[in-house]
DNA sequence: CTGCATCCGCTTCGATACTG
DNA sequence: CAGTATCGAAGCGGATGCAG
């Protein structure tokens, strides 16, 4: 199995050679979001070719960066999960989703979205400035047949910036919206309180509280110049 | 000119489009530096292809991250830089630099290395807290034909965190040397002092306190683990 | 079922040659 | 100087096969 190298001697180019190819990135994404089997994978990546996918694998898990982990039965599986040396890719997947951000509209006919991107974007996205003292709720719904689990996130305001925290629990106020709504509130492209009213979105709570999303992220900065 | 597309509604997918093709962040890289023409980037970028990097730059172009410049007679040119968007690249770069650098030792037998990436790595590298109050300054020759003319810049300490300036300028101590030494000087790995009895760098004023390289940068601490 | 390996047709890349 | 043209090689996506 070759391996693409360039002739540089540079942080950035070795950073390129390993991060730099299709779908590594994307995987670095997913399992961000937490430990994946190969065929989570596959499920959430349409597109990638099994011979790619376990190439990728294979060369993260060179490189120390990916480990797998075999869990017993009764339903065994291969897990494939960051070690200490892959969470260093983190902050490049932060950078680029903020980036990434001046690209990401329109959304496209067959683009897909996986609802537990969305914490790990709005971890990207959280201001790192004072922010409003607010505890805001999202939930998405994971649809995946019917179970109906929800992603759930806090987003939590205060003067050291936004935290972002993947759990459930009180808040000022609780969103709960498809997926493809999030970046259009997070932005302020959309009203929270017409959207409401629409019954397009679901509220526990103040739902003019939810006027204070931009202000917590960068998002709205992020999409435009 | 086809184009790749991932088919997901996400930052970090659209930034991958753009971004993670081969030689584009190294073309990214040099822009960095400065407004470059066509072929000084098909001089730092050994190996890269007229037609590759024609196609690059025209998909950046395009998406508005560079913009082409015309110098007039009497030595006329094109000169390719980053917009105001482009910019925007940087700090992507600079996540990248410091994620890469857990793979950039050993320099491999035909690595290039273009002096005027240590500005730019430095910069990357500077340290985001308090450190100690010196200022340092690194001279590389720039040997592009015998001309001898140094790429220069200044490590400034402070309460706020590392600057990095890329011009000459009193300091506290000047080192100069090849390009090649700098990553071990400032991660700790050889010491300056001993270097320079051997005769390896040229230190104006103490070269002691050239031991203060890595408590100014992250370098050590992105080279382990 | 999961976790791949193999094959095939298409796209992209690298090297060289050539042009305004 | 700033690219375009060409062509063989490598990489990729999709389908299929197969062992545990």
């Amino acid at each position: 199995m070759p391996e693409f190298r360039y002739a540089q001697f540079c942080p950035l180019a070795r950073a390129s050679e390993i991060l730099a190819e299709r779908w590594t990135l994307l995987i670095a994404r997913e399992l961000a979001c937490g430990p994946q089997r190969f065929s989570d994978l596959r499920r959430r990546l349409p597109g990638v070719s099994s011979s790619v996918l376990a190439a990728r694998l294979a060369r993260l898990e060179e490189r120390g960066l990916v480990a797998r982990r075999e869990v017993p039965p009764p339903s065994p599986a291969t897990l494939y999960e960051f070690t200490r040396k892959g969470e260093r890719m983190l902050p490049v997947l932060r950078e680029l989703m903020r980036f990434g951000l001046l690209f990401t509209e329109p959304m496209r006919p067959d683009d897909h979205l996986e609802p537990e991107w969305v914490p790990v974007a709005l971890e990207a996205f959280a201001r790192g400035g004072p922010t409003p003292e607010r505890t805001i709720g999202i939930r998405v719904p994971d649809g995946d047949g019917e179970g109906d689990r929800d992603v759930t996130l806090l987003l939590r305001g205060g003067p050291a910036g936004t935290r972002v925290e993947r759990l459930d629990g009180p808040a000022d106020v609780t969103l709960r919206c498809e997926p493809i709504l999030v970046l259009a509130l997070t932005s302020g492209q959309l009203d929270p309180v017409a959207l409401h009213e629409e019954g397009r979105i679901e509220v526990e709570g103040d739902a003019a509280l939810l006027r204070d999303l931009p202000a917590l992220l960068d998002v709205s900065d992020l999409m435009t110049v």
